[in-house]
DNA sequence: GTCTATAGAATGATAGAC
DNA sequence: GTCTATCATTCTATAGAC
């Protein structure tokens, strides 16, 4: 019993690995009421009849799912330092979070879509987290303003701003490869891409320096 | 045959409009997998079997609900003119991809979760349409930073982050009103919402003056 | 044009042999 | 732990009475 809950054996461990990857690809791409139990077993490589046995139901299955988009997500806000120079703190937080959308883009696309569908899973994640993270960066990005270190714009939209831009190139992954001729961003179109997101943003509130370049 | 061609019998244009409206809301809340004919059925207010004799099957629906959205986003691209002053011409687009998410979210909302599953029914669409304008707007933009209007960013970055802020305010409203104690936005709220954006970005490509304020 | 009833297919989940 | 067989449900779509 302890060793089946601190060192799970190695074929749960594996299964569970391939169900959850597969489970990921498979709610980003169809949603979750698109997705089905069978074409995850599938994708996973193991019957459904097997996919229930770990996971007894696809909400619990998908509770799983979201659960590890937060700890991205905790990831990413812990880039946005409670730090002096905003310029610092902005760009780092900027390109912690297009890494991100290049990294995890499926995390990104559930979790869009769990938005759109009004939060039924994450709400409280929301509420909680979310807002009082969100609060707490307002409160920085207000001294700075009161310390003239950046223009007077309102926090609140410029985070929105932040989250929008970077989170469109996973979400919106599959536009952005139609404008670019059906190819994936290279590595250097990407680079780009972050650095004119830091630059437009940095200048846009005040900060003649863009960290880069 | 004449008659029903050219202006359509009342009730079936009154039922055509209530499937239409309903479907939009379904399709935006939970995706095409997860839209049933039967709740739009029910939000129209008729029969499902009625909703079948309108609209043979769920995916002509769809198709019908997406044509609509073409046609709001070609007004948007309208009124990214070909002029000589960027602050005019993108504080107006701005302003109208703005108000589009705030008075046609659902269509947003469809739009994403259409790009997210990989466009099954818009890829031609975005192939020629949006391609096609992106390009032209591409060139309008280069011609500004050739004539030293503004910063040499690059254009393409430019026009997604436009595009990602914009929608993001009709895709994540869900997620907005959170953050704001449960509440829709106000009037003001999004009135200093849209010239937040406009004043970063224009500041953000070394344009003085937001054209507001 | 409208609606009841239902066919036919797909899905989430489980029982029970191995 | 694994997998075959299957149940119960739900969904799209249609037939046919009115």
């Amino acid at each position: 019993m302890n060793d089946q809950l601190e060192k799970k054996s190695k074929p749960r461990r594996k299964n569970e690995e391939a169900i959850l990857s597969a489970a990921a690809a498979v709610f980003a791409e169809l949603g979750f009421a698109g997705a089905t139990t069978n074409l995850i077993a599938q994708r996973a490589g193991i019957p459904k009849a097997n996919l229930h046995y770990y996971f007894p139901t696809k909400e619990a299955l998908y509770r799983t799912v979201t659960n590890q988009i937060f700890s991205v997500w905790l990831e990413a806000a812990e880039t946005f330092d409670d730090c002096d120079d905003p310029t610092d703190a902005l760009s780092r937080y900027i390109r912690a979070k297009m890494m991100i959308s290049r990294k995890y883009p499926l995390g990104s696309k559930v979790w869009a879509q769990e938005i759109m569908h009004g939060a039924p899973q994450i709400q409280d994640f929301l509420d909680h987290t979310v807002k009082n993270w969100t609060a707490s960066r307002i409160k920085i990005i207000e001294r700075w303003i009161a310390q003239k270190k950046i223009n007077p714009i309102d926090p609140t939209y410029l985070l929105y701003m932040i989250w929008a831009t970077t989170q469109h190139y996973a979400d919106f992954a599959h536009q952005i490869n139609t404008m670019n001729d059906g190819h994936n961003l290279s590595d250097q179109q990407f680079e780009d891409a972050i650095n004119t997101v830091i630059d437009i943003i940095l200048h846009g509130i005040g900060l003649g320096e863009s960290g880069e370049a």
